[in-house]
DNA sequence: CCTACCGATCGGTAGG
DNA sequence: CCTACCGATCGGTAGG
């Protein structure tokens, strides 16, 4: 995974991974089928991850302020937790085979689904003042995907840190009040 | 530029290039020295246009709310004419030579530096009021940047839509006080 | 898990 | 710009 987030699937040759573990080539094959299953692998377990941790913080929070909190901070908790699979899950999820990419599609549907009811739920109770919940969502979205780009774990910001931050962001850019702001 | 857009730098190989243009493999090697010095011509063109139109906004724009404003529709507007570009640009840099790869990477500073500025700017005027201008610089770039995964040219809203909306959610989240707002 | 190998394909070149 | 080719490397397999 570490390999395939450093250099990329298609840079990455299963005599280097291989290399890694000691082993030579071919021996790889009595762990895995294929080179696309390790991708599976790493993709389809960060795809997973994140949907159920989707899930749980929307069945704990019904509030839709601390919910979409909630749905930030999990997010970077299991960014930073599981860095080499995310970015894999990022960069290189458009190499599996079409069945398996659709797959993957659907599940990342899945997961903006939750934001978006965040968002709008809030934009429909008045949590939220936002003039266009889908932008609102993808904005959101926004800013957690790309902590993949910038997050460094010798970095001065604890991922705790990074997620307060960027819940003070998505307060102001969706019009939270700060008086009535909840804390999560 | 379109190929390794759409498939990646390493899963596109010369006779694929070549026979998107009626030649035959070989025949590439008439106009382009390498496989990298293609991919190095999408990249470095996005880099330096991303730099040049950061650089006008700057110089156009004293105040910071206007001119963060700028920079957040310029890049928009690069990104959404020169969509495999901006791709490739964000995609594939990693796999240019290391001196090619460490230019790209001063311009990108470069570029985003343009953008911490004009938070820093307006933070110490006031216009902004936020806790963390370097959080903060990554929050806009991220709001910029991850728009190449979800822009279509075919969607409902146009570009400076686009611009518009995000410049909103900018504000918000810069603390910039709604009443005193400037349109740019 | 290793050795030895398969056919396919890669980026790139020579010579025209 | 084409034909024909180079050596290297790829994912994967056979047989042990």
């Amino acid at each position: 995974m570490r390999l395939f987030a450093e250099r990329g699937y298609h840079a990455t040759s299963m005599r280097d991974i291989a290399a890694e573990l000691d082993l030579q080539g071919g021996s790889l094959y009595a762990h895995t089928a294929s080179k696309e299953d390790l991708l599976w692998q790493a993709v389809s377990r960060a795809a997973d991850e994140f949907v159920r941790r989707a899930a749980e913080a929307t069945a704990a929070e019904p509030d839709p302020i601390p919910r979409l909190h909630r749905l930030v901070l999990s997010h970077v908790d299991y960014m930073t937790a599981a860095r080499d699979n995310a970015i894999v899950f990022h960069h290189e999820w458009r190499f599996l085979s079409p069945e398996r990419r659709e797959r993957v599609a659907g599940r990342r549907r899945e997961y903006e689904a939750y934001f978006r009811q965040a968002i709008e739920d809030g934009a429909r109770t008045g949590a939220f003042r936002v003039s266009d919940p889908k932008v609102a969502t993808l904005a959101v979205l926004s800013l957690v995907n790309w902590l993949y780009q910038w997050y460094r774990p010798e970095g001065v910001l604890s991922p705790a840190e990074i997620g307060g931050q960027l819940n003070g962001l998505v307060d102001g850019a969706l019009g939270v009040a700060p008086q009535t702001e909840r804390r999560s």
